[in-house]
DNA sequence: ATGCCTAACTAAGTTAGA
């Protein structure tokens, strides 16, 4: 079973390169944050066409998150993170998908720190890493996959110069996504890509898609009933090279799970 | 310290992203 994440940057204007990134690499679940569209602009139609059932909390203009099952309607168990209830930006959706609970998430940037983005950011995660706490000894399957806006360590970008005051990499950041790892969370890139340097985010600017100067900001974490089905992982860097692409890549992972084929490997042709 | 690039909203200029 393959699960990506994948910040899509406007389902509305990048919904072409969305189809043929479902068509070609055929995720059983995905996790799409920044819609920036309401939600009665989602293309359920055209993604029920793709064959992928779907949940999704919009607003307009901003934020956004849906989760996609291929042949499945995803059966939501939350809309909201719990203790930020009242949260004005869709950011989070909790759902039920063939047999395992799937968070999809999008932290807040952050950005400019210090001052209220940021102080938001880290109330916002300071609650995430309270909710996270009550499902890492799930007996359940349970993946957190979403854009966390986290550079975890030096190693997850090109080059830290011109990023030091960015909300990305700062030390409240960075200790928050290291208190979920400190839970028992594993990151599943990092757990099959132990040395290597993998990216997830290119920004517009200054040419970094084709000089290769990303972050590593989107992540998959499993609990421990999950982890040891991780098998592989990666980036599905070719749909960042498609024309008015989004800055972000897919990021997946791939498990075996007991008694259930896994449809991207062994049922394609 | 800021712009670079891109999209949404709306109708030229601002806000937000990261």
């Amino acid at each position: 079973m393959k699960i990506a994440t994948f910040n899509i940057n406007g389902i509305r204007s990048r919904l072409s390169g969305l189809l043929e990134w479902l068509e070609r690499e055929s995720p059983d679940i995905a996790c799409l944050q920044e819609l920036k569209a309401p939600n009665d602009r989602f293309p359920a139609a055209e993604l029920e066409k793709a064959g992928y059932g779907a949940v999704w909390q919009g607003q307009a203009s901003w934020n956004g998150v849906a989760i996609l099952g291929k042949g499945v309607e995803p059966v939501v168990a939350r809309r909201a993170l719990p203790g930020f209830e009242d949260d004005t930006h869709a950011r989070y959706l909790e759902a039920a998908v063939n047999g395992l609970l799937v968070a999809c998430l999008y932290l807040p940037n952050g950005n400019p720190q210090p001052g209220p983005k940021f102080d938001y950011k880290l109330a916002w995660f300071d609650c995430f890493v309270a909710h996270a706490k009550t499902l890492i000894d799930s007996e359940h399957p349970v993946v957190l996959a979403g854009d966390y806006n986290v550079v975890p360590t030096d190693e997850d970008i090109y080059n830290t110069r011109s990023w030091l005051k960015d909300a990305l990499l700062q030390p409240e950041s960075r200790e928050r996504y290291a208190a979920l790892i400190e839970q028992g969370w594993t990151d599943a890139i990092r757990e099959i890509y132990a040395d290597e340097r993998v990216y997830t985010f290119w920004d517009y600017f200054r040419h970094h898609w084709q000089t290769n100067s990303g972050l590593r900001i989107d992540h998959l974490l499993l609990n421990r009933a999950l982890a040891p089905k991780l098998r592989d992982a990666g980036v599905d860097t070719w749909v960042r090279d498609l024309p008015q692409a989004s800055d972000h890549a897919p990021t997946w992972i791939e498990l075996e799970l007991q008694g259930r084929r896994s449809a991207t490997s062994k049922t394609k042709h």
